[in-house]
DNA sequence: CCATAATTGAT
DNA sequence: TCAATTATG
């Protein structure tokens, strides 16, 4: 960041870190200011327009009551710990900063949108009352002007950012920052502040099904999942595809939260990833595909609301009464095509999708069904508990193929070769469809092709007791086809 | 004065 | 890990 000029008191505003481990903004605060108090507020501009029960929500308050304890711990101080607000970040952030007397915040940069917006105002309020805000990189190992192409223009190919990002990195840009060393700086809260995290419920939400879902928040979470993946990663690139088997590392909302830190799990896939483990290879390139998705978002904003090719934005999505009716279709899981409908059920019942659930899913609903991606994609943005704008919007480009580096317009997922290949043996099928779990292997991935006798056995009637499929696969591709291929005249002309 | 070795600092 | 800075013979 700069030199670490000295400072006798400063205020580090946690957001999206929720740990006091190897947090970059906080070693920057630590060795610059002499007293450093500890901030979280539950901005109401962000939290006001969720539903009111999320478990995206629960897992973050649940994480910040952790971050509050394992504060007052490394302070070895009951009264060390986090300052806990509730209300607009905007104003109260500058209004308590002035209140502690601190000459500096210091923050995790955050690149979403919406919250540069909202630390600009942060700055900006900030800026009034003479106190700065200093912005830190924590959230990924290389941030948008740090992996460019050799004349210095942003990489839109992943295979050329990913060979860059990884000769690029050294065992520097891994290191952990040691808050630890500095932890005797961490300051006593004046009394006024030193009140118990508020419950769920003062908040305005209420409890999800997040304690009964193996996902267990906070430091030790992370800490546990990590553990726990660490020790199949070798194996990640064997079992990651098939959704019935624990294969994929389940770490995207510790990522995401900031329980977990980019450097400590990058080290150790790196490290495994040079003595040539094949596992911990295909998982890291996973990880350089998050960054390549973010420093997109950044030079690239347009596709927040806009195909990253601009021209596909004139693709002729079914936005009609029909369009509504086949996405509430897809939204219900009731589409009639097992694997499609089976994620979407994992989706609403865990807030987790297994990631090839996902690509076939968006694929479906965009290609198939003609529907626009920035449906699918809001959908998913409301109901992932590891949604991060940036993957979820590359992702979604991607797979309607408006993205840069996308999947072809002429390559489109079959739902039902696909539940075939990665689900042969119908077992995440029978997890999340029960109604069809008596079907034989064979005839579990299209109903609809089982024979009377057969649908009889399993105690099944087409239409009533799960949906016959709501769109004819060959037809609905010829359509797809046409679509891109309208586009693609085009832009030969 | 140069050449090279040791040290420092960044994430 | 590496580039830049400082010490030394």
């Amino acid at each position: 960041m700069h030199a670490p000029e000295q400072f006798d008191a400063g205020l580090m505003w946690f957001r999206r870190d929720l740990r006091c481990q190897d947090n970059a903004a906080l070693f920057h605060a630590l060795r610059a200011c002499r007293r450093v108090y500890g901030v979280f507020v539950f901005d109401t501009e962000f939290l006001d327009p969720l539903p009111r029960a999320d478990r995206r929500v629960e897992f973050m308050h649940r994480s910040v009551e952790a971050l509050d304890a394992d504060l007052r711990a490394l302070a070895g101080n009951a009264d060390a710990g986090l300052i806990v607000l509730h209300g607009p970040a905007r104003t109260l952030l500058p209004e308590l900063a002035q209140a502690l007397h601190v000459q500096a915040v210091y923050t995790n940069q955050d690149y979403e949108p919406a919250a540069i917006t909202r630390d600009n105002q942060v700055r900006g309020g900030l800026a009034n009352v003479g106190i700065s805000l200093r912005t830190a990189k924590d959230h990924v190992i290389f941030e948008r002007d740090e992996v460019l192409s050799l004349s210095g223009t942003p990489h839109t190919r992943f295979s050329a950012y990913c060979a860059q990002w990884l000769a690029q990195l050294t065992p520097f840009h891994a290191r952990a920052y040691e808050v630890e060393t500095h932890a005797a700086r961490l300051a006593t809260r004046p009394e006024v502040w030193r009140t118990p995290v508020p419950a769920l419920q003062e908040l305005g939400f209420h409890a999800t099904n997040l304690a009964q879902l193996a996902l267990l928040p906070g430091r030790a979470g992370a800490l546990t999942q990590w553990q726990e993946f660490a020790a199949r990663m070798d194996q990640y690139h064997l079992t990651r595809d098939y959704p019935a088997v624990r294969g994929p590392s389940y770490l995207g909302i510790h990522l995401r939260f900031g329980t977990l830190s980019i450097r400590e799990v990058v080290q150790l896939a790196w490290d495994r990833y040079r003595q040539g483990d094949p596992g911990a290879t295909k998982w890291l390139v996973e990880l350089v595909w998050r960054e390549f998705y973010i420093q997109l978002l950044t030079h690239f904003p347009h596709v927040v609301e806009h195909a990253f090719q601009k021209d596909m934005d004139r693709l002729p999505w079914d936005h009609g009464p029909h369009g509504r009716k086949l996405f509430a279709a897809w939204c219900a899981g009731q589409t009639g095509f097992p694997l499609v409908d089976a994620g979407m059920r994992q989706l609403h019942a865990t807030g987790y999708m297994h990631n090839r659930l996902r690509m076939v899913a968006a694929s479906f609903l965009t290609r198939q069904l003609g529907v626009d991606w920035r449906w699918g994609e809001r959908h998913f943005a409301e109901h992932l508990n590891d949604y991060e704008l940036a993957s979820n919007n590359g992702n979604w480009q991607w797979a309607a193929g408006t993205g840069c580096d996308a999947q072809p317009w002429f390559r489109i997922f079959n739902p039902t070769a696909q539940s075939l290949q990665y689900d042969a043996q119908g077992k995440f099928l029978r997890r999340y469809l029960p109604e069809l779990a008596r079907l034989p292997d064979e005839e579990i991935h299209a109903p609809e092709r089982a024979s009377p006798i057969e649908l009889e056995a399993a105690g099944i009637t087409l239409g009533v007791d799960y949906p016959a499929p709501i769109v004819d696969l060959g037809e609905a591709r010829r359509a797809a086809l046409q679509r891109h291929a309208a586009i693609q005249q085009e832009r030969r002309r």
